[in-house]
RNA sequence: GGCCCCAUCGUCUAGCGGUCUAGGACAUCGCCCUCUCAAGGCGGGGACACGGGUUCAAGUCCCGUUGGGGUCACCA
């Protein structure tokens, strides 16, 4: 069995292909079949060539790698449709000479005035009103042949009805009357989707097309071009609508639809991947009852089936979606995957990332408290840059200036109090080990600020906040940041009491 | 407008006639934890669109209404 997405190269890279490439994919890996990639660039006026390659670099970031496609190449070789047009302007002179289609000579103009007219009318058939249907054979060969331009049509049958068999719908029935004329080869020779598509599923032996809903109307269309060509049918398979907010097509100008964007708020592909495939399909309850949220692809491939997929377009929340890359962030990913992903963002925002365990602390301590990667380089400027006071650390400094004062003496004697013990090679903080350097030891450890400060608290009469708090300002510039122990760590003896001397001197 | 698809908390969903006083997740609210912010734990509010059937019994089946969506291009 083969599976396959048909993009067409026209703009960015877009959510609802992703969406389609992991249900083909995941199905197609489920019954070990082949999925493919075919790009449909035969609109050559909204054609973009960057586009074409930002999409396979898509299909590669999630990790949806096809067994065919235009840079792996494969038996049915080109996978792109312009190549191909050769192939699609023989199966379309052979509809011709059958008699399942004809030519058209309506200029673009006169379409668009009977359209008009038609609309007008209030009629509610809006379609081709084959005015060429039945042109005599010899005048149509005839003005071809002069060089007048035409496009070839279907020749849709005028009774009857067109049964198109949907895996998760079953039956959907189209009255003939519903159906007109569709256009299978335009006037610059190139096929519409309509042909071409059929042509190369049939040609590449693609035995399920899973595409979106919004196929499902030209699916009659799709059935008649099969038929008049004696062709196989596939299953089709019809998911439903990403949406937006409102619950309209999910659409560039209400939401973000560029999975590159998506790729730069720092969103893991496992957690897009994941996230999509919440989207109408329900991964089974776990054994208590809760449902399931985070799964693999792997474990989709596992429990894929049609019958957990719903009908109803799922409107694509980026709450959840963040919630999930935050999951993966603090759950998923061990520490090393997440430090790897941060450091791009780190780097781009200008920090110095060669102290790879110091940057791995950083983003250690930030973990449950980021959520998306393009937040994080904001959160932890202060380890890599100097203070800047906030505003309201400013006068949470002002504040308890007379109390730092006091303190800084007690953390500058940390050292010494300490020299009796044995060196510690490594800080230990309540679930977790921070590799330090020696050098940054002595009396610099989680335990021993913990009972400087808390003492020093306690004789001061005043509760732990009204030191916390100033101290953290000092030392960071702001009022919110991970536990005061780990920053100060983290940033070691000699840069906080720095910092702090500098901040109760000015 | 014609045709087609769809219909459980604000959102993603479980539910495949009785076990549903409808379960979980995001969001939201409260409490706990706590040096701040998070994370985490606990708890609260919150839905079967409506009307007819069928049946001993309907969120679950059928019909209709309403609502939402899609589609009617020499775009895909």
């Amino acid at each position: 069995m083969k599976t396959r997405i048909a993009p067409s190269p026209t703009g960015d890279p877009h959510v609802g292909t992703a969406y389609q490439a992991l249900y083909n994919y995941v199905f197609a890996k489920q019954r070990s079949g082949a999925f493919i990639v075919r790009i449909e660039d035969t609109d050559r006026a909204r054609f973009n060539p960057e586009s074409q390659t930002r999409i396979l670099e898509m299909l590669e970031w999630l990790g949806l790698q096809p067994d065919e496609s235009p840079v792996v190449g494969g038996p049915s070789a080109p996978y792109i449709q312009t190549e191909r047009a050769a192939l699609h302007q023989g199966y379309a002179k052979a509809l011709l000479e059958s008699g399942a289609a004809y030519r058209a000579f309506d200029t673009a103009a006169e379409l668009e005035e009977r359209r008009k007219a038609s609309e007008a009318a209030k009629s509610s058939y809006r379609g081709y009103d084959r005015r060429d249907r039945d042109l005599p054979q010899f005048e149509s060969e005839a003005r071809a042949a002069a060089g007048e331009p035409f496009v070839v049509r279907l020749k849709a049958p005028l009774e009857g009805s067109v049964i198109v068999k949907d895996v998760l719908r079953g039956d959907v029935v189209f009255q003939a009357s519903e159906l007109d004329d569709k256009v299978l080869l335009k006037a610059d020779g190139l096929p519409t989707y309509h042909l071409a598509a059929m042509c190369d599923d049939h040609d590449m032996g693609v035995t399920h097309v899973i595409r979106a809903e919004e196929w499902l109307t030209s699916t009659p269309i799709h059935v008649l071009i099969l038929e008049a060509l004696g062709w196989e049918l596939p299953q089709f398979i019809h998911t439903p609508l990403l949406r937006n907010a409102d619950k309209s097509k999910l659409s560039k100008r209400k939401s973000n639809t560029s999975v590159d964007s998506y790729r730069e708020l720092g969103i893991a592909p496992e957690a897009l991947l994941n996230y999509l495939g919440m989207m109408a399909f329900s991964m089974p309850a776990n054994p208590d009852g809760s449902s399931r949220e985070v799964f693999s692809v792997a474990d989709l491939i596992g429990a894929f089936t049609w019958e957990r997929v719903g009908l109803t377009g799922p409107v694509f929340d980026l709450e959840k979606l963040k919630w999930l890359n935050g999951k993966y962030i603090r759950e998923v990913f061990t520490l090393e995957e997440v430090v790897t992903r941060a450091v791009p963002f780190l780097e781009r925002a200008g920090f110095d990332v060669t102290d790879t365990a110091y940057v791995s602390s950083v983003v250690d301590v930030l973990r449950p408290r980021f959520d998306v990667f393009s937040d994080l380089p904001e959160k932890v400027r202060y380890f890599f840059e100097g203070v800047q006071l906030e505003e309201k650390a400013r006068a949470k400094l002002e504040e308890g200036k007379e109390l730092l004062i006091e303190l800084l003496p007690y953390l500058e004697q940390l050292a010494q109090d300490v020299e009796e013990f044995d060196r510690i090679d490594v800080v230990t903080v309540p679930n977790r080990v921070i590799p330090m350097s020696t050098k940054l030891i002595n009396g610099w450890t989680h335990q021993f600020l913990e009972d400087a400060i808390i003492r020093f608290a306690n004789e001061k009469e005043v509760k732990l906040g009204a030191v916390m708090q100033p101290l953290r300002a000092a030392v960071t510039g702001r009022l919110e940041t991970p536990g005061m122990y780990e920053v100060l760590l983290i940033l070691g003896r000699e840069r906080a009491l720095e910092r702090l001397r500098g901040a109760v001197m000015t």
